[in-house]
DNA sequence: CTAGGGTTAG
């Protein structure tokens, strides 16, 4: 037996290390655990456990095969240890999402002396962007620089990453401008950092200071930036990169068309988001989604929930996300039958319908003034109480149905559940308004404004020649506010020359009728539109992006815009969009 | 022979 395995050793020893019988078993064995501790076994018996490459490369792979306390046993039992161990260990470990694990890892690294590479932190930072822990985050920034990797381009870049993970918006543009040299990734952290934090316009800022500065962006920058455009409703800016995308040697895949669809879709155009999609070589259930979702928000609910089954019929299976779009489409477009089949098949694609779909449902039957069903969708939910978001969707509904007993009782629910949240008590008001019961409506504006709740400010978006406007509410802070004004209270003649009255019941407050109508003139839509059809030539689109829901009122006077200057508009509220053209809506008022 | 940081849908 000794024999046996001195001469197996000599042979093997002969051999270059590639062709060794136990690199060779070690790549046969993949990242199957069985095969892998027969390998081991092996190792031992024919004493080549001091082999390092060969127990990194047995460690490594057990963690692929999701054995990650094995690779803490090879490590923990091995006779030597060296620092591409550890990193190994440390990266794959990450890779694999297991934090805890790398932490470990480097750990013990520290307690063997190895001393820790630019490698080393690069995944160990990873590891700390998934736990998404701000005080350990900035612990390890503290190792990063103490072992004196503070200005290498990976670790910077890898830590831009970790502070935008952790919404430590600051900091990840403090180590971005500290880097002396910015890598290209470094650059395309620091945009998807503003652009996932919800500061959209930051990163369309960051890439053009990019440009600037002459360094080439590639496929990841793109669909970042496409991502930010989309938010933000910057078409001009989205077709440009699209364009470049044509004409330059980039790489498409389905990422960057997906990309490219949701832009397209969020900036109203469904067709052009419907041509991406039928030139991209491959569908993943991303691409479906966003596909399905820009068909949705548009409303266009039928085109919707054929795609959703075209997509089951080409093999894709929908995800929750995917029931989400097709369940909002059905809303959208008062697809109740419909809604209710979508719903009951989640199952059969092993989903289990969630606070967002049950959302999505109410706001169907909601929408639909079916109120009675969707309070028992909601009572036949849960034994325990519904997510407070439920709720909203039916008390929305109360609201947009004037149903007062119900809207109020829900209200009195949701506030109990949630005392914190503003929206519900504005909501709640509203429904008092609604009522004419001005004296609770001012009780809870009292309430709000004397607990200092945070309530969202309402503003909308137009883009003149790629640059966005932003309008508040009564806005002067414009430059050009006097101009806007006139050519508003203009455009407000004109269109109540064809018939537009204000619908001072829109305003929520009790006040007098003419300063209700002065308070709906200056709303941040009419002052972007406003705006927008002063700079813009005859038969241009004009498109404006809102954060909150568009008003009856503003509804109403948009269509009568678009007749009066014979222009397309289109206004896109934080649910969906409103195609205003020749006086009417593509919504057909159902919103 | 064994190791890096950035990208899409709600």
């Amino acid at each position: 037996m000794n024999e046996n395995l001195a001469d197996w050793q000599a042979i093997d020893a002969k051999r270059s290390p590639t062709q060794s019988s136990s690199y060779q078993l070690l790549r046969r064995a993949g990242d199957n655990l069985k095969l892998l501790e027969q390998v081991h076994a092996n190792l031992i018996v024919n004493g080549r456990q001091h082999h390092l490459p060969l127990l990194t490369r047995l460690a490594t792979s057990a963690i692929h095969a999701g054995a990650i306390f094995y690779a803490q046993k090879v490590l923990l039992t091995a006779p030597t240890v060296d620092s591409f161990l550890f990193s190994s260990l440390i990266t794959t470990a990450s890779k694999s999402h297991f934090p805890i694990h790398t932490i470990f890892f480097y750990r013990h690294m520290a307690a063997h002396n190895i001393p820790p590479t630019n490698y080393t932190y690069t995944s160990l930072i990873k590891s700390f962007s998934e736990l998404r822990d701000k005080k350990a985050s900035k612990m390890v920034h503290g190792h990063v620089i103490r072992k004196g990797f503070r200005l290498d381009r990976y670790v910077e870049a890898a830590l831009v990453s970790l502070y935008s993970k952790i919404g430590e918006l600051e900091f990840a543009r403090k180590v971005f401008d500290g880097m002396p040299q910015r890598s290209l990734v470094a650059w395309n952290s620091m945009i998807s950092c503003y652009e996932q934090n919800g500061l959209p316009e930051a990163a369309i800022e960051v890439f053009r200071e990019m440009r600037e500065s002459g360094v080439q962006f590639d496929s990841p920058t793109l669909a970042s930036v496409l991502s930010a455009c989309a938010n933000v409703g910057a078409l001009d800016l989205g077709i440009w990169i699209h364009e470049w995308i044509q004409n330059n040697d980039v790489h498409f895949d389905v990422i960057l068309g997906t990309a490219l669809i949701d832009m397209y879709a969020k900036c109203g155009n469904v067709i052009k988001a419907r041509e991406v999609f039928d030139q991209m070589s491959e569908h993943n259930v991303v691409a479906w989604t966003a596909l399905i979702s820009a068909y949705g928000v548009n409303g266009c609910g039928k085109e919707a929930t054929n795609l959703f089954r075209l997509m089951i019929d080409c093999g894709t299976n929908p995800n929750e996300v995917t029931f989400i779009a097709v369940l909002s489409a059905c809303a959208h477009a008062g697809l109740i039958d419909e809604g209710r089949e979508i719903l009951a098949s989640m199952r059969r694609f092993g989903q289990v319908p969630s606070t967002e779909h049950h959302v999505c449902m109410v706001d169907m039957f909601g929408k639909a003034g079916l109120l009675d069903e969707a309070f028992q969708y909601i009572k036949d939910l849960y034994t325990v109480q519904p997510a407070p978001a439920v709720w909203t969707a039916l008390l929305s509904a109360c609201k947009k149905h004037k149903s007062y007993d119900l809207g109020v009782h829900v209200a009195d629910n949701l506030i109990a559940a949630e005392p914190e949240s503003a929206g519900h008590y504005i909501l709640l008001s509203n429904i008092y308004a609604l009522a004419g019961k001005w004296e609770r409506v001012e009780m809870v504006r009292d309430i709000v404004t004397g607990t200092q709740l945070k309530k969202v400010v309402g503003y909308s978006i137009v883009e003149i020649d790629q640059k966005e406007h932003f309008f508040r509410s009564g806005d002067v802070s414009h430059p050009e506010t006097m101009a806007i004004r006139q050519f508003l209270d203009d455009m407000i003649q004109q269109i109540k020359a064809v018939g537009y009255v204000p619908m001072s019941q829109c305003m929520m407050q009790q006040m007098e009728e003419e300063d209700k109508e002065l308070a709906l003139r200056y709303h941040s839509e009419k002052l972007a539109i406003a705006f927008g059809l002063s700079k813009t030539t005859e038969g241009s689109t004009l498109r404006i992006v809102k954060n909150v829901r568009i008003c009856e009122d503003c509804h109403m006077a948009v269509k009568l815009i678009s007749l009066v200057y014979k222009r397309e508009i289109i206004v896109r509220d934080n649910l969906r969009f409103h195609h205003f053209k020749d006086g009417s809506c593509s919504c057909l008022d159902y919103w």
